[in-house]
DNA sequence: GAGTTTTACTAAACCGCTCTAGTGGAATGG
DNA sequence: CCATTCCACTAGAGCGGTTTAGTAAAACTC
């Protein structure tokens, strides 16, 4: 009972096994009727393609790679990275490419990685997240000549295409609102200022303080656990003139920053308002609701799907995508500060 | 600039390149000598093994599956699965077998993804999450023959292997903890009746109602959501003489009941005690904390892998494991009744 | 109707690696 | 000293496909 091999369809069909693989690859050479009867034979026998077989003869790999260098922890917290990875499964699939997922410690892992699946054929492309700083791995891809899409940007990601979200323009509409609300002291609980986005999220602050004359717009960096999370929050209310709004870089960071304004009994949003720069499940379920910026995560993994594939079927043809700006969706945590409505 | 072969190699050492495969896969047959020349020459060579030619000739795919019937939003919200996810990539990285990831519509598209990547000899091998009552994957599984193990169980699983936890015992104890704080109007807001846990909870809740002889355990079966995790709260804590403990089946609908509670003035834990019967970041970081079972979801997917691959290794030599007893972590969100204060 | 093109098909090389069978020479045994 | 065993190594088949070169017959051309 072992598989059916070509070879078996041919013997059974009654011709040879090129014609089975002309008849099974739809490619002519052979005539209408001897390609119905291969068919069906290799249907009846259920044959499928061996994968190895067909990846040896310098085929696809159909399959694509996404390294993550992260903390299992944050894996398992940030809803960003499962949405991400069911959109980028969704847009693979319907192709029918697999994804080969990697869970790795740090970046120098994560480069062996690349080179290691690309020469051994393992993968036809790489998604790459978590832009940084003069990113390494950025070279070492291009260096592969391997197909490769990353999620980030503008800028730092060399010749290797990008879909980006337009981080300033976001971090302004949303500094807009709450100043538009009469919040002169704003605070932000940045992400990690490796990561090319969390600069320009805090650059963006600066500028629209400075224009929108604000009295403060503190950034403070954290690596964006909870922790780190709670004990900036914590620092920030216990300051003597401490912020009436919060920009939280991320929902969970967001969330903690509540418990801690619940745990130091400041009323949200009646004496802080709080927002995320991510939106998600967590900003919703909890309450008050957390006012966030909201972007389609899910659809974010099918785009570059679409660009990975389109990168591997023709190298070179994939240009820059910017992503939908992410849009503010308001929810309870959000309101005018308690000392403008007095006056 | 091709990548190198073994020929090459074997050129470049002046040998056969039986002699080089068998220098490279620490087989007898070479001399030291000429074992450490092919050694230097590979590495110079920079080679790589190409994988599809070793899997031709019958070797491991050196990569197993993991197919997950679920809604996007879910993979994307709940932190158990990131969590396993992590833990089973930790596991296999280590032997470096690789994790394929598909994320299906159904359970019917999820036994096609069985049956195909087994033909296609694509993975050596699989893990089966969110065991169901009378679950059609099973037999499937086990009449393709390929090494599987379930996380789930303990039954229904049928000659597979399974990685299970005593969700009995673990609810029992969650309920004897709630009677000695003095509650005796318990609710519990549970998943899905398909999922074989979820009956097995309902289960252990109502024999333990009884024999502690509490006035109520109601279970209100749920899909796991957010929103029905909700408004079966909403509906609990509307009813005339409501519950002064729930307890949720997962951590998401726990803090989507508190949430609820809170939007309805019942006050955690002072007029309400909540339980989740699965711990996560999400319970830690929200106010109050949540009292929840916990249990290392990371270290299990590490076992998981570890089972499969000695299931891979020498088919039909593992049996079912018993994973550690979740624990209760008590946190803020648990206290005795109002009523048995007063009184 | 002879020459050319097209069609339908086959034989065999090839992809990169593993592994078995075989070979010649050195070491061992009696 | 010859027979045997051992060792280091090579030749080549085989894994399951794809693809190229080749072939015989049928279908066109003028």
């Amino acid at each position: 009972m072992t598989r059916p091999t070509i070879d078996d369809i041919a013997r059974s069909a009654g011709v040879s096994k090129s014609a089975v693989s002309f008849a099974l690859n739809d490619r002519p050479g052979v005539s209408p009727a001897t390609r119905e009867r291969i068919l069906r034979v290799a249907s009846e026998m259920n044959w499928r393609p061996h994968k190895a077989a067909r990846a040896l003869g310098g085929a696809r790999a159909d399959a694509v790679g996404l390294v993550v260098a992260r903390p299992a922890q944050t894996i398992g917290a940030e809803p960003f990275f499962g949405l991400l990875l069911a959109g980028l499964q969704a847009g693979l699939s319907a192709r029918s490419v697999a994804l080969h997922l990697m869970i790795v410690e740090d970046t120098a892992a994560e480069i062996e990685v690349y080179r290691r699946w690309t020469s051994e054929r393992h993968v036809d492309g790489f998604v790459l997240v978590d832009l940084q700083h003069r990113d390494k791995r950025v070279p070492v891809l291009e260096d592969l000549g391997v197909p490769a899409v990353v999620i980030g940007g503008p800028g730092g990601h060399g010749t290797l295409p990008s879909l980006w979200a337009d981080d300033r323009e976001a971090m302004l509409s949303l500094v807009d609102y709450l100043a538009a609300l009469g919040h002169r002291r704003i605070a932000h609980v940045a992400g990690d200022e490796a990561f090319h986005h969390t600069r320009r999220r805090i650059r963006a602050l600066k500028d629209a303080a400075r224009r929108l004359h604000l009295v403060d717009a503190v950034s403070v960096p954290t690596d964006f656990s909870d922790a780190q999370g709670a004990s900036a929050t914590r620092a920030l209310l216990s300051s003597p003139d401490r912020p009436s709004a919060l920009i939280f870089d991320s929902d969970v960071m967001a969330v903690a920053g509540l418990a801690v304004a619940a745990e130091m009994g400041v009323a949200v949003p009646a004496g802080l308002s709080v927002v995320s720069f991510e939106d998600s499940l967590l900003t919703r379920i909890v309450h008050p609701g957390i006012t966030a910026l909201h972007r389609d995560t899910f659809a974010l993994g099918g785009q570059v799907a679409a660009m990975l594939l389109a990168a591997v079927d023709e190298p070179g043809s994939v240009r820059d995508v910017q992503s939908a700006t992410p849009r503010l969706t308001v929810r309870e945590s959000t309101r005018a500060p308690y000392t403008e409505r007095r006056a």
